[in-house]
RNA sequence: GGUCCUAUGGUCAAGCGGUUAAGACACCGCCCUUUCACGGCGGUAACCCGGGUUCGAUUCCCGGUAGGAUCACCA
């Protein structure tokens, strides 16, 4: 067989060779002296989730966190995988600049909002890539190490089913692939001018020796080979080699994923490789690809999964973004968690000693901690909203109330509308957010803003019920007293301590225990304690027994709306 | 089913041959407090099972078990 005169029958419109290729994409300069180069590399379904966020985080993390020699920071860019052209969803490239954005995640190069790239490795479509790969496969037809495979679907329905029939591994391999690799260039030829349909596929063999720089190591099991590779992430990682004569380029001229990959990262020169760990399994044929292109092969990074309780049955399970919401990033976005808290949670996860690191630098930004890979776990680490709450709180408390009232509003003009004009009095709101975070224990109750407006709603009179019934040690005639005189004492100019006097005094009249702890000892000589007498005041004016201070309150929400509050109740 | 990954309290996790087996979240109790929150103190709670190797295994090896991943002209 002459392949070269197949490379032509096969693809005559390409005139450039791999090596026109690597010359036009020389390597990179800050990757020469040791800067990371990253990418994120989407399929543009529209639908961006949190473990796309986890990823995009520890690749700009490894390329911004990386120094070249030289002081320059490493490359982060964003490639559109839109190989498929079955999943493109109109916007969806917007959908993942946007989304990163608000996590403050940017690219150096790549895809890009308007349309137009930027970078001098692109395109940085896949789908406008084809020519590039044609010619690289065009070169491995002409090694005869890729074939032209006529098989229908049918043809491989029916393979499956006799490797499935006899419990064999299926694919197209070893005697499965015999036939479609002996056709004949005179059956080859003919096929092609009657139009039949075909892929190309790899001619996989053995490559232990193909490339002596090779960072794979092979090792002999029983007959059988295998390959090793030093994961960052894992570290060593072994499996069979490839023996799968797997499709590079679909029918469509269009390649599969794994030549894409290949090719790509190769030609832009990407040093770090990170991916969901389910591409673990096709290792072996990244392997056998680069190591027959002669390739440097990169580092892999292959990320947990990211796991969750199932409510039904009980076992941990990959997060699915049919059954999980809080997977989709809109999520975290409509209950108004701050990116910043989101980002801290999820560097929690991805690096054991974030937390000890965090705890010994409170304030410091969170770009200063150093990432590691090898610090980052390889089992399935499970989503815990609970955690997040509980970061979200000391994260929040970092923020300064004028950027929190800004950060509100935002929320409220895109996910509560309604309620969006009452925030847009930023004083008033600064004055609330800020409750309480200036002593010497500062509240930590504010987590999300969905949360958040729930909390401070009775500082909107449209939006304050009493929600709450008064203690039961408290009867409806005392209440009505407490309030009355409550009311009539009440100076709107006293300070904390001369308004809480007032309160003494007619807890200590109506028979109750100024000390809470009276109350306690001899709970048979009072009715209750100041603590009960207060709590009929706060459900009065904020229609809850539960908030930050009542005088601090009164003092933001003004004279006139505490006297209506209170009077309205006594009737 | 084949292959691969993983296995420490309810959750996240330190540990890398000898430890009273850290810490964080959650939970419970007490204290502080005019409520709540915050904070402080304390508490319940863990090395999947079975074989080896070893003076000694949570740690190393081999089996099992469990969970997960993957087996496309999808990425």
């Amino acid at each position: 067989m002459d392949y070269n005169k197949l490379a032509e029958l096969l693809f005559p419109d390409i005139q450039k060779t791999p090596a026109d290729y690597e010359a036009l994409y020389p390597p990179r300069e800050n990757a020469e002296h040791g800067a990371c180069i990253t990418r994120l590399g989407p399929s543009p379904t529209g639908f961006i989730h949190l473990g796309n966020l986890y990823g995009a985080f520890v690749d700009e993390r490894l390329a911004h966190q990386s120094k070249a020699s030289d002081g320059t920071g490493g490359t982060f860019f964003l490639r559109i995988e839109d190989t498929d052209d079955k999943r493109y969803v109109e916007g969806a490239v917007e959908t993942i600049i946007n989304s990163l954005g608000f996590f403050d995640i940017k690219f150096d190069e790549g895809a890009a909002l308007d349309g137009h790239d930027s970078g001098n490795y692109g395109p940085y479509y896949q789908s406008q890539r084809g020519p590039i790969y044609q010619a690289f496969v065009k070169e491995l037809i002409r090694k005869g190490q890729a074939y032209p495979c006529f098989l229908t679907e049918d043809d491989l329905a029916a393979i499956r089913q006799e490797q499935e029939a006899n419990k064999e591994t299926t694919g197209i391999y070893g005697k499965y692939a015999e036939k479609s690799r002996n056709l004949s260039y005179e059956e080859i030829e003919s096929n092609i001018a009657a139009g039949k349909p075909y892929v190309i596929r790899l001619k996989s063999s053995d490559t232990s020796t193909a490339n002596p720089d090779s960072k794979v190591s092979y090792e002999d099991h029983d007959g059988v080979t295998y390959i090793s590779i030093v994961d960052g992430i894992r570290g060593k990682v072994a499996m069979p080699a490839n023996d799968q004569d797997v499709v590079i380029l679909k029918a469509n001229g269009i390649p599969t994923y794994h030549f894409a990959h290949v090719i790509d990262d190769h030609l832009m020169h990407t040093t770090h490789v990170v991916r969901g760990e389910e591409w673990l399994m096709s290792l072996p044929i990244h392997v056998e690809l680069f190591e027959k292109l002669g390739f440097e092969l990169p580092v892999y990074c292959h990320t947990a999964v990211l796991m969750k309780i199932d409510d039904e049955t009980g076992n941990k399970r990959k997060l699915s973004k049919r059954k999980d919401p809080e997977l989709s990033l809109d999520y975290y976005r409509k209950e108004g968690y701050h990116p910043k808290a989101v980002k801290e949670y999820l560097l929690t996860i991805l690096n054991s000693n974030y937390e000890e690191w965090r705890a010994e630098h409170p304030d410091a930004d969170i770009d200063e901690f150093q990432f590691t890979t090898d610090k980052m776990s390889s089992a399935g680490a499970l989503f815990d909203l609970n955690k997040l709450m509980d970061i979200s709180k000391d994260v929040l408390l970092g923020i300064p109330a004028e950027e929190l009232a800004a950060f509100m509003l935002n929320w409220a003009q895109e996910f509560k509308p309604q309620a969006a004009p009452l925030l847009e009095n930023q004083e008033y709101l600064s004055k609330i957010l800020d409750l309480g975070r200036h002593d010497k224990k500062p509240r930590k109750d504010l987590i999300h803003a969905k949360q958040i407006f729930d909390f401070i709603s009775y500082f909107y009179d449209e939006y304050f019920t009493i929600e709450e019934r008064i203690p039961e040690q408290v009867s409806d005639e005392d209440a009505r007293e407490i309030l009355t005189r409550y009311l009539e004492t009440y100076d709107h100019s006293d300070d904390q301590s001369e308004w809480f006097e007032k309160i003494r005094t007619i807890t200590a009249d109506l028979g109750y225990a100024v000390k809470p702890k009276d109350y306690k000892k001899h709970p048979e000589e009072y009715k209750g304690s100041v603590a009960h007498v207060s709590t009929v005041i706060r459900i009065a004016v904020m229609g809850r027994s539960q908030s930050p201070d009542v005088w601090a309150i009164q003092q933001i929400l003004g004279e006139e709306r505490v006297r209506s509050r209170i009077s309205q109740l006594i009737g």
